[in-house]
DNA sequence: TGCAAATATAACTAAAAAGTGATAAGGTGC
DNA sequence: GCACCTTATCACTTTTTAGTTATATTTGCA
């Protein structure tokens, strides 16, 4: 592993829209990121500045920042909130696999 | 409400499956209970007791009861464990709408 | 009813997340 | 370069979850 090797996700997104062998590797990732990811795409997709959104789940800039870093796994109870801040609806679901 | 105001998943899980006017009240209810529905369907689909659910979780019945209790809204470290100890893969998204 | 398996609850410590303020770093446009 | 907006990180306290032991309660069945 040599692209996808982010230290944060700052890294992660550089590469992320541009390069298809560091799409290829990212699929192998671990888990730890992909809520982090998922984050900031409900974020982005509803047009919202970390700020925005942190007052509206209040909370404050640098919570959102961290949550987005992917360094922690946040509760249920978070993902609530954040669903309500986007104006989305939480789904957590155990797929068979 | 008066039939859908379960103190307790206990109460819950015996109105449930039998009577239909509260599974049209259940619809209603917070999203409390939600989690430890699912953590209790997927379990119980996987085949498996709390006990052994937890052995697979490296954790202690007492724990397992404690999640679908709904009385504590765990971290999404706790759903990754819980899905590899029940054979499923866990989705967590925002849906629009 | 009585036994055994399964589930629920209480009480406690340890660990992690929630939450905050300050500040650094990144990018954009002037 | 310099403002300005946005995002990232650090350091810290508070709150919640993680994890355990012990025990009570419930459930199913002989």
């Amino acid at each position: 592993m040599t692209k996808a090797n982010p230290q944060s996700l700052a890294d992660l997104r550089q590469g992320w829209a541009k390069d298809p062998e560091f799409q290829r590797e990212f699929a192998a990732l671990e888990d730890e990121f992909v809520m982090a990811q998922t984050f900031i795409q409900a974020r982005t997709a509803a047009g919202l500045t970390q700020a925005q959104l942190a007052e509206r789940m209040g909370a404050k800039q640098s919570y959102v920042a961290r949550l987005e870093s992917g360094r922690m796994l946040p509760s249920v109870r978070t993902l609530q909130k954040f669903a309500a801040a986007t104006g989305t609806k939480l789904r957590v679901a155990f797929d068979a696999g």
